[in-house]
DNA sequence: ACATTTATGCAACATAGTTGCAGAAATGTT
DNA sequence: AACATTTCTGCAACTATGTTGCATAAATGT
């Protein structure tokens, strides 16, 4: 609890109730979240408010976008060492066809591409689908 | 002209005027698009039918979705080796930040990529984005 | 405790995509 | 060419997702 309220701190939000729940639902899931995700784990708070509180969270660089084939926004927690001047979330994402569920492979990261004479890369996103642990 | 015909038949497709205008309005663009995109360049059209013929189209291996950081669907043509059956487009996408145009780089093929025992990867998705050759 | 700034909740709106169904067009058969 | 069958198209209505404006509530700094 303190411990959100650090998280919040340091990255220059004011610490409310809703936004620790909504980090404690990132802790727990452990996994890409949307908007409709956190809506239905709590239903009390307003759907407006979760839509602000997840771009607020993605701006100071707590949690990260993660992009993957369906067409609704996911999100998930970012390294300690994001903030709102940068995020440094270069890991591939692995999707489970089976499960659906959508993960960071926080470990592995986007290996460099060569391109053609006149592209400049400024990041990317790597998602892999297949069938997950669990599913296997 | 028969061309098109010709390309909607082998994917086991009728062929009908909208579907061969959306096929060439993806020739003469070059780049992933939208549904919003094609509206806007056949306004004549309905709606409903342009998002059945963009489903139809991909189901049957003559376009496929580009995933980027939008949440818009994009799509762009297939190589020739697609059908209903069976998509091959494991290439590299590219996203201009100042264009905002999505293009396939279908030489460049997305590397393997070894995970931790337990995931077996079907396919992936690799965006890059940065600064493209006509706005560098 | 007070002033200032920022967050929340509600209503209304905007955009993206889906479903059902009737009439039109494409295809296969005679 | 005419017909029967299948599939496509257009319209209406609906669902899902995301946004904006504004008044009130809560957090922060003094
Ligand atoms: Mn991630
Ligand atoms: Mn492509
Ligand atoms: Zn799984
Ligand atoms: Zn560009």
């Amino acid at each position: 609890m303190a411990d959100l309220n650090h998280i919040l701190k340091t990255h220059g939000l004011r610490t409310t109730a809703i936004r620790r729940e909504v980090m404690q639902y990132f802790l727990n899931e452990g996994k890409a979240v949307s908007h409709q995700d956190v809506e239905g784990a709590m239903p009390k708070a307003d759907r407006v408010t979760l839509y602000r509180t997840l771009a607020a969270l993605e701006e100071s660089g707590i949690i990260h976008q993660v992009i993957d084939d369906d067409t609704v926004k996911k999100y998930a927690l970012c390294g300690t060492e994001c903030s709102g001047d940068h995020h440094h979330d270069n890991h591939v994402h692995f999707k489970c066809e089976r499960c659906n569920d959508t993960v960071c492979l926080e470990d592995i990261k986007i290996p460099h591409i060569n391109l053609p004479q006149g592209y400049s890369v400024d990041s990317g996103n790597l998602l892999l689908m297949g069938t997950c642990k669990s599913c296997a």
